[in-house]
DNA sequence: CCTACCGATCGGTAGG
DNA sequence: CCTACCGATCGGTAGG
């Protein structure tokens, strides 16, 4: 367990991080960010590069633990992979900082830190891969695993530009997303 | 026009912006991948920013130019559609590097230039948002915008993975993502 | 295009 | 958590 105040300084790394970038960020403005002297954050941390670390890895436990929990229940294919898309944009839209953090700054991660993050990112993937392929069995056209990568591709996009303060709610924003990709965009009739 | 020399920088510059990011990259590291020194490349440019901002603007009148070719025919909607799609793949498949750092590394520019950029970009989106409207008109339930951001947030991922040396050619790949994002993941028949 | 250099700032440490 | 500091490196310039 990390002390709450370096939990505090893992947060306000995550946001400089995501809005600067980790390299334009330095420790003296992380250090101001909380009000310390620049030499005082080592008391608390080894390296820049462990806050980069605790942002990634935090953030690959919360879409883990999410698809854990929508697998969990015994739910059909369909609604599981819808279940699951709006689990995706949820842990998004619930950290913008972390997953901006976690889909753009993680290649700055040294080895063995790099490796281990890979690891689990694909993980997840083959774990979402599989929802999507219970989903879409009965469409012989579709490739699961081009079908998980549209999906993620589309929903990972949304760290660049989604607004939590906007009108649009994440699951609102999910559905929205789930029927075009679930029934497509040129679909004759408005579906329920 | 910018000399032939200039050109050379520019492009490793993108290389490296790409791969280590703008501010993780040195003005020695880009002198070093060009076999000067340090101080030698500013006979040839002004500032690191100004390669940034040469790189963004060059992808921007890529997509622009793409997107005026594949409008100027006289082809049915979907078909308009479906063009775009392809090109603007093929456009970030062309020169991934340079891609990368028009969706990625944009955001060091600073002002007048980070506006001037939005502003192009801007103008692209809503390009591409009427294209995508003339195609739905027959959808009721799909709304153009969101489509068109589904559309390019699935395409735009790809700077983050596809591999231009891999099996799959970019129009096959757009094709894919077309037939998905057209009729959807669980149509329940193949679809031509 | 090179050599030599500028002031500023970097991540991190010693000692308290 | 602070003060004071380390060597290294940064973007950029002067003068040739």
């Amino acid at each position: 367990m990390e002390s709450a105040r370096k939990q505090e300084i893992i947060a306000e790394a995550a946001q400089l991080f995501a809005t600067r970038g980790y390299h334009a960020t330095s420790m003296r403005d992380l250090a101001k960010a909380l009000a310390l002297q620049g030499g005082s954050l080592y008391s608390h941390i080894d390296s820049k590069e462990e806050l980069l670390w605790l942002i990634v890895d935090e953030a690959a436990s919360q879409f883990l633990a999410m698809l854990h929990a929508v697998t969990a229940s015994d739910t059909p294919p369909e609604a599981t992979l819808r279940d699951a898309v709006r689990g995706h944009v949820g842990v998004i839209a619930n950290d913008l900082a972390a997953a901006t953090v976690y889909f753009h700054e993680w290649r700055f991660l040294t080895e063995p830190r790099r490796s281990a993050f890979l690891a689990r990112r694909r993980d997840y993937e083959a774990r979402f891969r599989q929802i999507v392929a219970a989903a879409v069995v009965d469409s012989p056209a579709v490739d699961p695993k081009w079908a998980t990568t549209l999906i993620l591709s589309a929903t990972n996009w949304l760290y660049q530009w989604y607004d939590p303060a906007g009108p649009l709610p994440p699951d609102e924003l999910a559905d929205r997303y789930i029927t075009m990709l679930f029934h497509g965009i040129l679909m004759p009739q408005p579906v329920p």
